[in-house]
DNA sequence: ACAGGAATTTATGTCGACATAATTGAATGA
DNA sequence: TCATTCAATTATGTCGACATAAATTCCTGT
């Protein structure tokens, strides 16, 4: 199953998918699911925005680094219109800024941001999984049973790409059992502006641990459609997220924009 | 004061001022204000965006509208270029639909989306609201008072326009006390997406009754910090201002979309 | 008269080019 | 040595052109 999901991945991005993990394709496909929601058939811009969003995911982009459209044209080999379009829903999401007559950068979240998204997301979530709980079907139940007990392989197995990945998807069908596409889409947004953190605070164990502990939970009062409680589970969660996350950042840990004059363009004139 | 601000408004769009109405001004100051956000400097794509943008909001161009790019490239004197781009801008905001190799066209309101985005926004309004209660200060208060003025004067009126952008305003206002420019970006969008109902909505003068009320409640919550009755009142304004929406949805008072046969574009070849 | 399909028209996606703004680098002076 | 100013470079915003996909029209057969 996740074997098909990879596979589907290499025709949303133009490089050969051999030098790519299994996270990157993941990213993409997370990327791909938010950005070109719309675009049923990969695009060229569709491509770039999923490989270039799945990059500043993955923090092979860094914060603050240059996208200039040139640079990027010449990476795709494609003129600088599709790019600039690929660039548009990038920013459209968060994850690029475009400041007008200036080069295009990767977004800078700062702790105030950070800060604001969680606390919206606690809210909407808390919404979302409430309805979720009321309305969740037989095969909602299903899916999500499946998606913890991936959850709770790779948390056994310390896997911290998998476990952030299955913690993605189960966010994902929660979502889905709520049947609200407006919140869906707000939430799906919010999330893939703080991605780039997650690998962060997932990397505590004791994040971990509680993390998988509040998803049990969280399950067993999706399954016994107790609304209020999924409601303050998730926010109480996503509280106790965002501490960590202010931790981090008080400590440091997180890298801070690269004061980018751009690398160099060591042009090269390597195809002719 | 007004003053200033239709002054203002005037080179946001491309059009000359004089044959616009003072409603079509307001409405490409909030479109401005939200789809052009980060453009300080009225650019020839933001002009364009901000025009077209009113224009769905007051139901000049209707749902499901084609929006051809050469059509409006013709009209703002452009190429298209500029004008795909102002779409996408829009698109972001929910207002325009662009199908892949398929002409873009004003995005059609059907009532399943408008519950939804009213869900979303009573929730995280609620949210909002209650966050601005506790966190106001004198100014806000203030300037709120002063909307609130000219939202009763609006009233006492009869003046339905007036009325509908003194709202837009007081809302405004109130998620700027929250402090949490994220949440603000995300009711912002939906509120764009929904003030083409809004004149359907307000047109019933019970409706109108009810919300001016709930408007003064509103305010001496915020003035008495009472942060759970802010959240209370705004989530039930907005369940009551859904159950008009889904009765004139019921009643077919919302055209529904052109089967745009697109009109056909008369080659005005009158420039030269 | 009408439905269905081929031919024509029109629009989109992409490209390379240009004018102009921003950025880099060099040169000057304290 | 460092800050400041000016020239050279590089990127952006916009344009018109082209190939190809949709939409529309016209034509034919029943």
């Amino acid at each position: 199953m996740t074997t098909t999901t990879f596979e589907r991945a290499d025709s949303w991005i133009a490089t050969p998918p051999s030098s790519q993990s299994e996270s990157f394709l993941s990213a993409v496909l997370v990327v791909r699911r938010i950005v070109a929601e719309h675009h049923d058939r990969p695009s060229l811009v569709s491509r770039v925005a999923c490989e270039v969003g799945a990059e500043i995911i993955e923090n092979v982009r860094h914060s603050g680094e240059d996208l200039s459209s040139v640079e990027l044209a010449e990476r795709y080999e494609t003129s600088r219109t599709p790019i600039r379009e690929a660039l548009l829903l990038l920013e459209k999401e968060g994850l690029v800024r475009i400041p007008q007559r200036r080069r295009p950068h990767v977004a800078v979240l700062d702790i105030a941001e950070v800060r604001e998204i969680y606390r919206v997301r606690a809210v909407l979530f808390g919404a979302v999984a409430s309805d979720a709980a009321t309305l969740r079907t037989p095969e909602d139940l299903a899916a999500l049973r499946e998606l913890l007990a991936r959850l709770s392989t790779a948390h056994d197995a310390q896997d911290l790409s998998a476990y952030l990945w299955a913690n993605v998807e189960f966010y994902n069908r929660l979502t889905i059992a709520a049947h609200n596409a407006t919140a869906k889409r707000i939430l799906d947004s919010l999330l893939l502006r703080t991605l780039r953190l997650r690998r962060l605070s997932l990397s505590q164990p004791t994040r971990r641990e509680k993390s998988m502990a509040h998803h049990v939970q969280l399950m067993s009062a999706i399954e016994e459609q107790d609304a209020p409680l999924a409601d303050v589970l998730i926010r109480s969660n996503h509280l106790h997220a965002l501490a960590v996350l202010e931790q981090i950042y008080a400590d440091g840990g997180v890298p801070s924009p690269m004061r980018s004059r751009r690398r160099r363009r060591q042009a090269a004139a390597a195809t002719e």
